[in-house]
Order: structure tokens, then C-alpha cells, then sequence
DNA sequence: AAAAGTTATACTGCATGCAAAATACAATGT
DNA sequence: ACATTGTATTTTGCATGCAGTATAACTTTT
């Protein structure tokens, strides 16, 4: 395996990332540029370039002059943000179906054994409950669509954590996966695109049940 | 109106988008960062960002160490684009219509009867096009839905500036235009949505067909 | 002559420093 | 006290220069 070679840029681009989305950095709260640079170690370019980068990720705004922000998050913006979700994971969902092979299948089922397994309250549950919906939309052929969805769930990242804080990776979770496994299983598309669509909203509501108090 | 003052890296950032556009950059083709520097008497740094900012919109690919390059575009890629168009624009529309008044749609009326009385072939065509669409999402009050469109339909000006150039304004799109206004005017959601539809996948079938010659 | 190694070059990545803009603060006038 | 102007400070925007990486050109070896 080739050995990575990243670019000071792009750890910079991960270091900030992780700090919004672990909430050590809340929404509204000033990115100076100069602050950054000196905690991480690197000068001024890499931190502007990687706040750009992260403004076209859209967890922050980048203002002329007046320098970057964590973007705020209201309970309309992840109402949105679900919204889009819903209907570009179904969409891919529908056209990666009828190609997911074997072992596709057998990954997604091996990681809803692991998130059974795990601690309710563990990080890694994100992290596993994302590469499960990935595989999932893996075989779509749709590249654009593809980032851009994962755009949109990386957005959504820091509210479904909280929901596992907070909630916990509840039983309903558990049980809808398990349900999506089985219709991609049976290729029954409609189904299975409808009942994403549902795992989708109903995770919105929770979270903006959540965030509204 | 206050005036507004541009950085350079945004000057930078609408060049070079106007010569990828424009297909004064052909796609696949390297973008020094060096050559434009010098050519838009500026320092390497606001290109850098430029590049960051062009890559974000899908114009560019940034590859690190290796150098930016102007993005291919196959078939399959306009057919990818312009299908997300279809359902991401049809969304907005959707959500828009309730909440159109009757001065957008005056404003959206005399715009279609610029285009009408326009040279078939001036390049005004394409930004009369993209403001008819835009004030029939304005409504939707989906700011996120509606920057990612904007950003496929930036994405996608470049076949359409040369599907209007190659085809000239041709009638049909006039009477798509027209009759999809008429159904918005009428606050008739579905009809409008699948027709919108129709009007990007059959714009998306053109530009192929010109693509595959 | 082809493959592998070596040097040269072209280009990117980034640190530093300075100029311009925005903000915060003080002084003055009403 | 409030608004207004002027000044100081902070912060961003960008030019320059150098170090590191990838690519091209050239040897050397088989």
C-alpha cells in the first residue's frame, strides 16, 4: 500500500473538522486564522486554505475581511439538510442496488453485528453507521452524487452524534438497519428507498426534537 | 448601494471560471499556478485559493503536488449532472410555487419574452436562461438546496453555452419555457415539477447527442 | 536497446513579512 | 448622553522566497 503523503493543508482541513464536529468549536464562534496556525503548529497559508475548504464542506463561512465562523446550525438548516439527504441516498440507493455484489452485502451485515455489539455511547458508532449507509450506496456509479451526499452527512455528522450522545444508539436504529439490510438483500428497490427515505426523516425529527430544547 | 469590494482571489476565482466556461481552458488541461499568476498580474496565493474555491464547484481537480487540472467531462458525467439537476431543481420548484408572487412571475414572464425577442446565438441567452429558473426557486426558502443547484447549473453552463451555440435558441425550449410559466402561474406543483423535469433531461439528451459526435 | 539508477528542472507547498481592511477605542463636538 | 470623527489595534489579504516533491532528461548497466 502506497504510503499517504498529506499536505499540512488537508491535516489542518481533519484538525478543524474534528474540533466543529466534536463541538469543541460551536457554531457561530470566530476561526482566527493566526490562533489556528500557532496551535497547529503550521503558518497562516495552510489555516486560510483549509478554512476554504471547509466553507465548500459547508461547516464554515468564510466572510471577506472579516474572517471565518463555524457555521450555526438551526433547527430549519438539519431540517433541510435531512430533506436533501433523504432524497439523494434514496437516489443512490435505487441505482446501486442491482449491483451489489456478495460481499458488499456481507460487509454491511457484519458491520450491523458490530454496532449491536458495541457500546451505546461509543464514537466509533458514527464512524460505523457511516461506512454501513456507504457500502449501501457503494455500487451506484453516481461519483457527484455520491460526494455530494457524503458532503451532506459529514454536515450532519456533529447533530447524529449528539443524538447517540444523548439518546444513545437506541433499539429503533438498531432494528431499521437491520430491516434496510434485508429489503437490499431481497433487491426489492422500492422498497428499500422508501424505508431509507423513513430512516432518514425520522432521524431529523429526533435530532430536531432534540435540538428544540 | 454600498459598493463592494472584491478580493483578488474572487477577480481570480470568475477569470478562470469564465475561461473554463468560456472553453478557453479545455478540459484535462493543466492550470499553472505560476502562468497565472503572472498572466493576471498576481501572486500564486490568490490563485492557490482560487483553485481550492473552483475545485469546490466542480470545475477543477486539485491534486496534491501534482497540480490543478480543468475537469473532464464525459457523457456520463453530463448525464449524471444534469439528473441530479432534475431532481434537485424540481425539489425547489416544488417548495417555491405556494409562495411565488405575482411579481416574480411578471419578472419571470418578461424574461422569457427577452429571450425570445434575443439573437439566437448571443451569450446573454444562457444568463436570461439561468435567471428565469432562478427566481422560480427563489421562493423555496431552501438556501442549501438552492446553492448546490447553483452550483450544477454553473457546472453544467459550459454545455449549455455550447448547446445554445451549436443548436441556437432553438423554438422548443422557447415553448418549454413558456408552458412550464403557465403551469407555475397556475400553481398547478405537479404538473410543473414533471415537467421541469422533462425540460432538464430532454436539455440533458441534446447535449449528449452533441457530446457523442 | 531496454531497464534501472541518477541528476537536473519544474512545479507545488508553505513560512515569513508587509500592506490594507475592519474593528475597537478614545477624543471631540453637539 | 449621544453621535461623530480620529487614532490605535487586531485581523485579514497577499507578495516574496525557499524547501520539498514529482517529473523529465540523461547516464549507466545488463
Amino acid at each position: 500500500m502506497a504510503i499517504e503523503h498529506k499536505t499540512r493543508t488537508q491535516l489542518v482541513v481533519e484538525a478543524i473538522r474534528e474540533k466543529i464536529l466534536h463541538g469543541e468549536i460551536k457554531g457561530g464562534e470566530p476561526l482566527r486564522q493566526a490562533a489556528l496556525a500557532e496551535e497547529l503548529n503550521v503558518s497562516r497559508i495552510p489555516v486560510r486554505e483549509a478554512l476554504l475548504q471547509l466553507e465548500a464542506e459547508g461547516l464554515v463561512n468564510f466572510e471577506p475581511h472579516k474572517g471565518a465562523t463555524a457555521t450555526e446550525i438551526s433547527a430549519t438548516q438539519v431540517d433541510e439538510v435531512f430533506e436533501l439527504r433523504a432524497l439523494l441516498e434514496s437516489e443512490l440507493l435505487k441505482y446501486s442496488i442491482p449491483h451489489l455484489t456478495a460481499e458488499d452485502l456481507g460487509e454491511a451485515k457484519s458491520l450491523i453485528e458490530m454496532m449491536e455489539n458495541a457500546n451505546d455511547h461509543d464514537a466509533a458508532l458514527g464512524e460505523m453507521n457511516y461506512r454501513f449507509h456507504n457500502i449501501l450506496y457503494s455500487r451506484a456509479n453516481r461519483p457527484h452524487t455520491l460526494e455530494l451526499a457524503d458532503m451532506l452527512i459529514k454536515n450532519s455528522l456533529r447533530f447524529v452524534r449528539m443524538h447517540l450522545t444523548l439518546a444513545g444508539g437506541d433499539e429503533r436504529s438498531q432494528d431499521e438497519h437491520l430491516h434496510l439490510f434485508k429489503l437490499c438483500e431481497d433487491k426489492d428497490i422500492d422498497k428499500a428507498c422508501t424505508f431509507l427515505q423513513q430512516h432518514i426523516l425520522s432521524a431529523k425529527h429526533d435530532i430536531i426534537d432534540l435540538i428544540d430544547e
